[in-house]
Order: C-alpha cells, then structure tokens, then sequence
DNA sequence: ATTATTTATGCGCTTATCCGAATATAAGGA
DNA sequence: TCCTTATATTCGGATAAGCGCATAAATAAT
C-alpha cells in the first residue's frame, strides 16, 4: 500500500494543527491569546473551567507550538506566537456565516412557499 | 452560568466546521474534490479505502453542507460548492511548514553546538 | 527546611469517534 | 417484476478524547 507524498502532508497537517481544534475550549482559548497574553489560572476563571483542565489543553496546544510559553516566577505565561492561525479561523467564522445566511434564505423562502399555497 | 457571545459562535464553529476536518481522510476528501468532482466510488478507489467508510466521512462533510451532491443515475456526484475551506486548509500548511523550518533550524544549531563541544 | 502559590500530571471513568462487514435503500435497465 | 449498480445505514467492537478529583512538581518567600 502505498502512501503518496499529499497524504503524508495531510496526515501532518492533521495531527499537529487540525486536530488541535477539535475541542472548541481549545479554539476558545486561542482567541483569548490573541488578545493578550494569559496566565493559567487566569484563563481558568475567565473560561470558568477547572484548571487542570485549562492545563490539559494548554499542553495540546503547545505541543503543537500553537502557543508559547514564559515563565514569571510560580506562574506559566502563555502566548499566541503565530497569529496566522487566528486568521485561519477567522476564515472558517466566515464560511460559517455564509452557510447561516443561505440555511436563513432558505428557510424564510420555505415559509414563503408554505403561506402561498395557503392561499390557494 | 452565563455563556457568552463568542463562546457560542466559537462553539458553532467548532461543530459545524472544525470537527469536519477533525479526521485526515476527510481532509484528503476536500483537496481531492477540490480539483474535481467525484463519486463514491472513486474516491472509495483513490484512497483505497472501504466505501463504507467514505460515505461516512461523506455524510459528515454534506451534513455541514462542506461538500454538496448530485445525483447522477444511481451514482451520487460530490462537489466542492465553497473553495474557501481550501483557503483555511492551505493557510494550516503554511503555518505547519514554518513550524517545520523553525524546527530544523533548533535541530541543526543543537547539533552545531554538540559537535563544538566536542571539541573543547 | 517549611510553606504558599501556581502549574502539570496520574487515575478512573464516561463519552465520542472510527472502523469493517453486512444489510438496506435508491435508481435504472432487461 | 427482477436484477444490477451505486450509495447509505446499521451493528458491534475497538480506540481515542475529555473530564473531575487528587496529587506531584516547580518556584519563591519566610
């Protein structure tokens, strides 16, 4: 069975940076980084998650070098390195949007159809 | 417990979009469909893979109006109807190959101060 | 050294996801 | 109608992912 060179990139592309968005507290948080950078404890409030939780997700993200990290005395800073990636979500938001303003044409135009028909 | 504007568009997102590209056969699916439309059973041979199985991934992919079909006799063409989600894919790869030069760069300087080291 | 603070990890559990094989459904032709 | 082709779904099982709680590890201060 072989393996093509698109395949190896894609299963790549997947495991470091596709599957990092598979949890939407992840996506979450990369969005509060961009604002600014964010000690553990303080995401954990401000999601009001469990910290060790917030841990756990935070390690995925920066296995994947998502995030960056600084320590400041006891506390762990974590910031957003590349900012591409917000863009890249960004862009999904967008299709997104698309995909609600068509789902919302068609709906209305559904209602449409409905009151015509009782007319006749 | 509040939930806030953006954590539910965020959440949408996620579910709607992030989770479809949360497999990489679901990724290769959208490069492929991208050069052209395909049937089952074509991508079932391309990615010598059950077709079962894609029609599954297929599902998930039409389930958030990510691919779009037509039928043809008994055959089911998929298509493409928003190339944008190319866009975001190809801006991942961007972001994952500067990760991978960065990281060559750290290897190739911890080799050149191993072997200086050594030398001393 | 002891203690306080902050972050990371181990553990057990539940849930979600994926798979292959078999079966059901849909469309078209003999 | 019966059969063929193409696709979709169901089933059971295996694997992965996420969670909360408790605990370990790291740093700094007394």
């Amino acid at each position: 069975m072989e393996t093509k060179p698109l395949e190896i990139e894609i299963g790549l592309l997947h495991e470091r940076i596709c599957s990092a968005l598979g949890d939407p507290t992840r996506i979450l948080i990369l969005y509060m980084l961009s604002e600014k950078g964010m000690f553990v404890n303080e995401l954990s409030e401000a999601l009001n998650i469990p910290q060790s939780s917030v841990s756990r997700h935070l390690r995925i993200l920066r296995e994947r070098n998502l995030v960056a990290t600084e320590r400041q005395g006891t506390a762990v800073l974590y910031t957003l390195p590349d900012k591409r990636i917000i863009v890249a979500l960004d862009l999904m938001r967008e299709i997104l949007s698309s995909q609600l303003r068509q789902e919302a044409k068609i709906t209305s135009a559904i209602h449409n159809q409905n009151s015509s028909e009782k007319k006749e």
